[in-house]
RNA sequence: GCGCCUGUAGCUCAGCUGGAUAGAGCAACGGACUUCUAAUCCGUAGGUCGUAGGUUCGAAUCCUACCAGGCGUACCA
């Protein structure tokens, strides 16, 4: 929308050029905005003030200058105010022809093309294949996932990928811990060390050995049964992980195992190459990467003296062999108390001679369980951590969704379990698909009393007079744009604002106005209206991955 | 010590690439259901935008310093 009057305002100044009023040398960003009352007008461009400088001139005088060769149809009122804002009213017309089209492109209304078709990578949860994610991971994976979804909309060609940690001591661990209870459910004696994994889940993994395999491995050393135990053991959790997020409405286009970069290779290789480059020197017996170059403010070693690779070593590779696979932007998301980690990995990619600007780490902040407005405590060491699957049964999807993504995710985020459950105003996510559900019940009613309708038939808009509505409209013709900003500057939450003000829009409308009347043809037009409506609150959900019911 | 994030109404938070009188929701108070779903609506009240400077036509927004809270500062992953 706003690059039509975008258009408009261009083709003003390129007159007002021609008749020599202004000089326009160099050309000026025309910025439209929406005036944040929309008493004051439908759209309003602040080009006078940005030119007043070089033009040597009063804004005011520039935009009354520039207003006199503003000239178009769609145009109602042209007006100067303040200290040099030109603020324009568009004709009805102007919204309702868009209006029509966001019917007609249904489920596609707010696609766009600001991606072009950029080939884009998000890496997110890649939670430690260690034990189920808990509600931390939550919000990571919520956010990533609904990410996704925005950028695919707004013209990305997207993939989403899980890394997976199957490397190293931690694994040894794992699977040792599984081995340990598997012999304690056999009658040993064991104690059990406390720094492996001492979670329930462990000792079901362990159950389930047994339900499998019987005791086969109890006579055997712990060293010829470990691979096994590390590789069941490691499989048996991510297909829980991969479960619950599923059951989260989170699906990944692929999923990335650190052991395959070992087995083709690829560390090494990468090694080799920094070292070709002179960025690896060795010293203390350890190998390190010269990350000080860049923005990093030490260096990191990537090979300990003791020859193990470090994760740090791997994650070289692994970003590398994202560009290899011609990703053009590289997104990743980890916990913000990972961030001391960002230089190091800009440093990786500056050294591999890449912009860092094709690679973005999104960190989300913390977030604290509550109920009833205290704090859950959860202690991993313990292994007493609330799962996200559970806090996923006892409060919805779409609530937990819309809790994590309501928030700017740089912001520590309260979750309080009994809020998020009640069904009252206190909570957002039923106060938009109240009004999906409202929608949905006025549909209903128009049939049961005969009423014919469907989108493509001759109806006429123009019935539509009420400033609400317009009110409305002018929100629903919004959504491309607020899809394209929540794509450009990575920001989730503020779909879920949009989708906020959107409803309370209609809500108020609701209240004073009927839609189904005797009136056929109004009835049908503003049926028109709430259809359109309908749909903007269904994609907006949708990229939230948040159901519409159609009754509550 | 150094680095990153946050600081806006009693509470939880929006506020675009600097723009017009700083906005929502909740809580509080007062109203509205014989009418398409009251999980709703309408109204009232509530502010030195952490503090102090700077940049300019114009700052909650950008810069600097300071204060407060959180996090990080591994040959862990």
């Amino acid at each position: 929308m706003k690059t039509a009057i975008k258009i408009i305002v261009h083709e003003a100044l390129e007159k007002a050029q021609q008749a020599g009023e202004l000089e326009l040398s160099p050309f000026p960003d025309i910025v439209v905005e929406k005036p944040k009352d929309e008493k004051i007008g439908d759209f309003s461009t602040n080009v006078a003030m940005t030119m007043a400088k070089r033009e040597r001139k009063n804004p005011r005088l520039i935009a009354e200058c520039v207003a006199r060769y503003l000239e178009n149809g769609d145009l109602s009122k042209v007006e100067i105010a303040g200290p040099g804002f030109i603020n324009l009213k568009m004709s009805n017309e102007f919204f309702l022809e868009r209006l029509r089209s966001a019917v007609k492109q249904g489920d596609n209304f707010g696609q766009s093309d600001f991606g072009q078709g950029t080939k884009v990578m998000i890496e997110f949860v890649s939670a430690n294949p260690t034990g189920p994610l808990h509600v931390g991971h939550g919000r990571g994976a919520a956010v990533g996932d609904a990410l996704g979804r925005i950028l695919k909309k707004a013209g990305y060609d997207l993939s989403t990928e899980y890394y997976i940690n199957d490397v190293g001591n931690q694994m040894n661990c794992l699977g040792r811990s599984t081995w340990l209870r598997y012999r304690e459910l056999l009658g040993d004696v064991i104690e059990f060390p406390d720094d492996h994994y001492c979670g329930e889940y462990i000792k079901d993994i362990a159950q389930e050995i047994i339900d499998q395999r019987g005791d086969e491995f109890s006579t055997k050393s712990e060293e010829e049964c470990l691979s096994f135990f590390r590789k069941f053991t490691k499989d048996n959790i991510l297909k829980g992980i991969d479960k619950d997020l599923s059951e989260f409405r989170i699906t990944f286009d692929n999923w990335f195992s650190e052991q395959s970069l070992y087995d083709d290779n690829s560390v090494e290789k990468a090694i080799d190459w920094l070292k070709g480059e002179g960025h690896i020197y060795e010293k203390d017996g350890a190998v390190w990467l010269k990350s000080s170059a860049f923005d990093d403010d030490k260096d990191r070693v990537i090979v300990k003296k003791t020859g193990e690779k470090t994760y740090f070593c791997s994650d070289i590779a692994y970003h590398q062999n994202k560009i290899n696979r011609g990703f053009k932007k590289i997104v990743n998301l980890m916990g913000a108390d990972h961030h001391g980690y960002v230089p190091r990995m800009e440093a990786v990619l500056q050294a591999m001679g890449y912009d860092k600007k094709i690679f973005k780490i999104l960190l989300i902040q913390f977030v604290s369980l509550l109920r009833s407005g205290k704090k859950v405590s959860m202690s991993t060491r313990s292994g007493e951590f609330v799962t996200l699957a559970d806090v996923v049964k006892e409060v919805g999807v779409d609530a937990v969704r819309y809790n994590f993504l309501m928030r700017s995710s740089d912001t520590h985020l309260d979750f309080d379990l009994e809020l998020a459950k009640k069904e009252t105003s206190e909570n957002p996510v039923f106060y938009i698909q109240y009004a999906y559900a409202r929608i949905c019940s006025i549909f209903r009613t128009a049939e049961e009393s005969g009423m014919v309708w469907n989108s493509s038939s001759d109806i006429d808009l123009s019935l539509l007079t009420e400033e609400e509505e317009y009110s409305i409209i002018r929100a629903i013709l919004a959504f491309p744009e607020i899809v394209v900003k929540s794509a450009r500057a990575m920001e989730v939450h503020r779909i879920s604002h949009y989708l906020l003000d959107l409803v309370s829009r209609f809500h108020g409308y609701y209240s004073r106005h009927r839609v189904i009347s005797d009136d056929k043809a109004l009835t049908l037009a503003r049926l028109y209206l709430l259809d359109a409506l309908r749909i903007a609150i269904r994609n907006g959900f949708e990229l939230m991955g948040i159901s519409t019911p159609e009754k509550m």
